[in-house]
DNA sequence: TTTGCTTTTCAACGCTCGTTGAAATTTGAT
DNA sequence: ATCAAATTTCAACGAGCGTTGAAAAGCAAA
């Protein structure tokens, strides 16, 4: 029941894993514990061992990677204020800082992140979800980056600035929902694992929207 | 079997009705056939009569008010197209014709579009529903905009302007979830509800991304 | 090797699911 | 009023679900 320490039993991330990779690509009603289970080679019951309720194993999975993901976007940002001292650092850095990241992950990990973020997506736009798990894990970072925005356009009204970070946010989540449409539309012009593609413009887009709707 | 005219039974609309709400709410999943059928007031046994499997309802939910909202779309595009005359259409105002027309019947119709608009984005992000439906009900409309953008943005590279208007859907889909997660995090600023606000931001942000990533 | 504790499996429970065939009811044309 | 067709309900099916208590296996200290 204490944190397992150095003899961590593997079973036990492996079923993390397995659910990481079915509740991504099906949500939380479309698995089932047992395809969990016979993913991950184990015993269907041991989920509830370790978990306890179906239910609390989703919030673990979700919450397994989410403080590392804070921690290196907290440290782009202080990286970027760091470069931009002693003016304040811009808006297309504070957006480089939120989206870069998770390209970071995404491109040295193993497939878990891949996965985890597909996850928030789901979460993100998930009305029950959303509103249990995206506070706890994000809102603190979330709102430290809404305050550089502030600091970098201080003239903005308030509420604009939720409205331009919540078109980010909605930008950057059919971005990690990877559905493939925009690959279909574009006839392969474009690809939903592009990744970087996908940054390098949306960096500039962003900025460009925050600088059009918070200058008044 | 033929398609009821002049005497529809009402119980085959009311399972449409309660469907689009459940569905929106929960997805495909997160809903069972019983529960739409108490909602609509009806056995369980007559979904399938009407509409076969589970998924076949699903379906039918999806493309009931589809080709009117393509409809109506395509009707704005038009005006500004006309408005526009000689000259070509503006950025914004392809934009505009875009999103209004979601606002239009949010604001004039029943409850029936509201949960119609949470179902888009639901599907929108979904990888299985996704590559099925928005396909088949959307994409001669998103190529109509998207050719029109074109003719706005004549020098823009090709993939650029799918990847804008993936931003555009990103942001817009996250809107029609209304997911109450901008309320929490502005503390009463912005409201989920609040489509006209939305909107109002959206259309000058989106087309500020636009002009600033389709330039090269 | 014994002992105690954690981990894992086994077997089963009570329940709800989507679906279906047949019966009952409603409807509309004659 | 009759009758055939469409609609709606009824009752039940087999399957799979999440969860659980007890048994089995693994493991580390003595």
């Amino acid at each position: 029941m204490t944190t397992n320490q150095s003899k961590a039993p593997a079973k036990r991330d492996r079923i993390l894993d397995a659910a990481e990779h079915l509740f991504a690509e099906r949500g939380f009603e479309g698995v089932t514990l047992r395809q969990i289970a016979s993913k991950a080679g184990v015993d269907v019951a041991l989920a509830s061992y370790h978990f306890g309720k179906k239910d609390e194993l989703f919030t673990a999975v979700f919450q397994r990677r989410a403080s590392e993901l804070n921690s290196r976007r907290l440290a782009a940002l202080a990286e970027a204020k760091r470069q931009a001292m002693p003016s304040t650092v811009s808006v297309e850095a504070i957006i480089s800082a939120f989206l870069r990241p998770l390209e970071d992950v995404q491109r040295e990990g193993d497939s878990g992140w891949h996965h985890y973020l597909a996850l928030i997506a789901y979460v993100n736009n998930h009305t029950y979800w959303g509103q249990r798990l995206m506070s706890s894990a994000f809102d603190q970072l979330v709102t430290e980056f809404i305050g550089a925005l502030k600091a970098a356009l201080p003239e903005a009204p308030n509420d604009k600035i939720y409205w331009c970070y919540h078109n980010l946010s909605g930008a950057l989540t059919l971005t990690l929902a990877r559905t493939g449409r925009i690959d279909r539309l574009s006839e392969g012009a474009c690809r939903s694992d592009d990744y970087q593609s996908a940054y390098d413009q949306m960096i500039p887009f962003m900025a460009a929207g925050f600088h059009s709707v918070c200058k008044a």
